[in-house]
DNA sequence: AACCAAGTTTCAAATAATGAAACTGAACAT
DNA sequence: ATGTTCAGTTTCATTATTTGAAACTTGGTT
């Protein structure tokens, strides 16, 4: 009856090692992981046998080691296209990066972080994967801050809570207050800067994508670097950012499924 | 102690669910989800309940739908990076895209289907996730018959076993008769061409990437279209794709990964 | 108000997951 | 050769999770 801290499920456990793996960024050895584990070695054993045998894993036989598998790229492909947002917004990040010659963000509320779904580099044309797919915290970034200041108050401070609040540079805001009044500033403005508080020399205006009942869809922002120019100058893309968040926000609002074509 | 047919382990059962939504290429129901499950209510219910509180699915409260989550592209993100093949060939496959004027496709083998990793277009300077993650047929595409041509033959066995050998066009192999002179054909030339197999209009030049001890390790085409070029006109870029195979093969060989830096 | 369909909860029985310990086998040292 | 260590694998009685029929709730419809 009682929560014996041991049952969140089997499934939610397999997944945790997923992450642990993923979380490595690189091959590892099942020792390493062990290591690291809450489990047993014979029960880790098995998680990491079964999630390989469903080609979630892979293992490198050469090498001994296990890494994320293919069916996961294969899965994530079918999240990008189902996604209500990805590609939507596709056209609309393309056009933003060509008109205002920088790079674009895209970006979605993942739990308590910020995950890029879609990039638009200025110079090389674009970064794959490396883009779409990273994450980042929300405290402290354009795209972060423009989402959270429109969640509903229960969710914000779910949000707050899971924020490291750890000090990047000089501008970072690192309590919840500070945070808080930096979100009511952006809730006034519409939209929110970047001053420099993740990267320093990297400055942002990002706006919020939201329904017409206002919750929160996504973000977008247009990055640049404070050698290459100011906040101010890059206020001069706010129309066009608003004009394509909005556009974003009424596709995706009114967008049915096409009926399953072949 | 014998099979019962019932007992393949819950996080293999959780995971065919989340196939089973991937594959609908949109947003579901669970009704509609029921009626091609195995599963009885109670029972997919608490899957979809838990796939969702993990992240692997996102429910849209005003659609009432399911469609794959968030967490997959994360963790796609970094089976990406941590993959032995794509971050390697990426260079590779740019230069090659450009001094071909061609696209180039990279893939792997994902089972018994052919899995693109990465993909560079002539004209639009490339696709996203649209490309990488897309699955293909391996009998009959060009970098699907450059892989199975070198794979040992037990395991070749095995992939062919599970080919459709569907009739796509007028110059697909349907047999695995055929399959199997053109696969000693491919052995012996080293590479491999798709002459219309797979779409109309559509051939290539595929060559396969081979460890040293000649495990495969994924394969690399030039694709035009007859409308544009000849299969002797896109001979002519051989040296350069056998020469990027076997520079990417060579650096996935040797590469170890860097010491975790932070 | 009665009906229906979609979604949600319950609970005893059936099944699968667990993990300590024993085993294997390769790599290396003696 | 022989022993030692360590990484990886298997076993099996115990434990706790999953299962699914059925009952229930909810919201929309006739």
């Amino acid at each position: 009856m009682a929560e014996h801290g041991s049952g969140e499920g089997t499934v939610a456990k397999a997944l945790a090692v997923m992450d642990e793996i993923a979380g490595f960024g690189r091959p590892v050895r099942f020792a390493e992981l062990l290591d690291r584990s809450p489990y047993p070695k014979a029960t880790l054993y098995r998680f990491v046998q079964v999630l390989t045998k469903q080609g979630m894993l892979h293992f490198d036989p050469d090498r001994q080691t296990y890494a994320p598998g293919l069916r996961l790229v294969r899965l994530a492909h079918a999240a990008w296209q189902t996604s209500a947002l990805a590609p939507i917004a596709r056209p609309h990040v393309d056009a933003l990066s060509e008109a205002a010659g920088e790079t674009v963000h895209l970006a979605q509320l993942d739990g308590a972080q910020v995950l890029y779904v879609d990039k638009r580099n200025a110079r090389h044309p674009i970064e794959m994967y490396s883009a779409a797919g990273k994450v980042g915290p929300a405290y402290c970034t354009g795209v972060g801050k423009a989402m959270i200041a429109f969640l509903p108050e229960e969710e914000l401070a779910r949000v707050i809570a899971q924020q490291s609040f750890h000090r990047f540079t000089d501008h970072t805001y690192t309590t919840e207050a500070a945070l808080r009044v930096e979100l009511q500033a952006i809730r006034a403005r519409g939209y929110a800067y970047d001053r420099e508080e993740h990267e320093p020399g990297i400055i942002c205006i990002a706006h919020p994508i939201l329904t017409r009942a206002g919750r929160v869809l996504g973000a977008m922002s247009v990055t640049s670097s404070t050698a290459r120019t100011t906040l101010e100058a890059l206020e001069d893309h706010l129309p066009r950012i608003r004009a394509a968040a909005e556009a974003i926000a009424a596709e995706a609002q009114d967008w049915r499924f096409p009926a399953a074509a072949e």
